[in-house]
DNA sequence: GATTTTAGTTTCAAATATTGGAACCATGTT
DNA sequence: AACATGGTTCCAATATTTGAAACTAAAATC
């Protein structure tokens, strides 16, 4: 969780501030009152009631009338359709993935950054598959991913920093690293490699391989993992470096062929 | 209170103004200029200027440098997850999507009714089983797709009425309805039948069987659909129609169980 | 069933953010 | 060099937002 803003960016006004109401209901990943939101909000009583009710209005939430609940409304399941399209490299991914799924029969998971985080963009499931987290649109921790890891290696130092200071290091497992300094070694450790290991870090027992999707400007555009739930993973997954880190190179090149645009910051 | 409002509507204020100009972004389906947005937005100049920059310190745009364009951002694709878990009936259903994908092996869409246009919120394909946020999100027309005049039918007549003065009749195919009299008769004759047809009313050499999803009070809640790219698809289709009125019905019930809200509006 | 508490809604004058015409700057074009 | 075109900044006028407080409805408690 996410809380005490202590100075991080501009409210943007009314829109901003608005917005910002958005996001804590989306937080709560079930439908919320008027009560719950107030405290998390930090928002006159008043201003958050009629926050709400704009948004209401425009489809941004909906409205139970019953149990007078507030939830993400639909218009953002259209709006974020032509987001996936435009702004996420999943559309051209795609048949890489497709084929790479292919030859290993493995979960693969394909995943940019945004806000600090891991945001999952697409995803295939293991011919076997294991019962586990992600999903499209869902975020996840970029400090103790495969995914997450792999694009923090190759952030600008600033984008890092920034990222870094996002991070709450929560131990998810006992193998969590929890700090700012394993963290950075780590990283570097990713650099030398080339790719990064989620060893349990996350969930128990599940391991994966993640390589970072670059730009020819060696900016960070993304990353993939291939994922397993077996006992002997690591092992298992070493042998799919040389297959990822190509997978990874074709997708970096296809993107840049569609002319995919270099971002300001990936952060 | 709540008189079905006949005037337009209202504003919103400037968030309501400025995520117009996130939906008209949207529309375009690629990324544009601020000088091919300004003509579509009717707002001034510098209006415009400062409400992209907004949206796009926000993460509800991206702008590319380069290009100087504008994109739906991931903020969008975050949220999104958030709606599509909550206030869509696709988690509920996907259960019973994936028996009636597994009995027919046919291509199967779920649909519920946003700002009078169908909504796709899930979908099963005939060749590749499981697959999510590709399709998910797309808009479609209501009057001639079998899901569209399956939840039309159901609708009470205000908002009925509500969603039709929305529709503007574009001829797809040669079969397609293009008036709201002949669109009335036929939603009498689903009334009847209980089930939709879509007879390449919007794609030629398509055709499928929709059903109602109703709550127990008898709101549209979404729809379910088969489809077929057949020649033979009416017949064969045909002997799909007990199936995918159980089907149908046991979302609804399976909705209601797990205490899906009723929506105020269904338009 | 009366009373208190909690949750949600409305009001309205004051405070402030929004507005947008116009000027400006940067690039590319004739 | 002059002229478009596309994008950005300014700033005074003004419409919009703001939020304390009053209010109402519905529960909870007495």
């Amino acid at each position: 969780m996410n809380d005490a803003t202590p100075k991080p960016e501009k409210s943007d006004g009314t829109v901003g501030r608005t917005l910002a109401v958005l996001d804590r209901v989306a937080e709560f990943g079930r439908p919320v009152r008027f009560a719950e939101l107030l405290p998390v909000c930090d928002l006159p009583k008043a201003t958050l009631y009629r926050f709400l009710q704009t948004l209401t209005n425009q489809g941004m939430l909906a409205f139970d009338e019953d149990r007078q609940t507030y939830r993400p409304g639909l218009r953002l399941v259209r709006l974020a359709h032509a987001a996936w399209a435009q702004s996420s490299l999943a559309p051209i991914a795609a048949p890489y993935l497709d084929q790479l799924s292919k030859e290993t029969g493995q979960t693969l998971h394909l995943a940019q950054l945004d806000q600090g985080m891991v945001l999952y963009v697409d995803k295939r499931n293991a011919s076997r598959p294991v019962e586990m987290f992600s999903q499209s649109g869902k975020v996840g921790p970029a400090y103790c991913t495969g995914v997450g890891k792999a694009m923090l290696a190759y952030l600008p130092e600033d984008a890092l920093q920034n990222a870094l200071t996002r991070q709450s290091f929560h131990r998810f497992t006992e193998h969590t690293l929890t700090d700012a300094t394993s963290l950075r070694a780590e990283l570097e450790n990713i650099r030398k490699r080339g790719f990064a290991w989620d060893d349990e870090e996350h969930e128990p027992g599940i391991r994966c391989i993640a390589a970072p999707i670059l730009s020819p400007q060696g900016r960070v555009l993304g990353a993939l993992s291939i994922t397993s739930g077996q006992p002997d993973g690591q092992k298992q997954l070493e042998t799919y470096a040389p297959l990822i880190l190509e997978t990874a190179e074709k997708i970096a090149k296809a993107a840049s062929d569609w002319r995919f645009p270099e971002q300001k910051r990936a952060d």
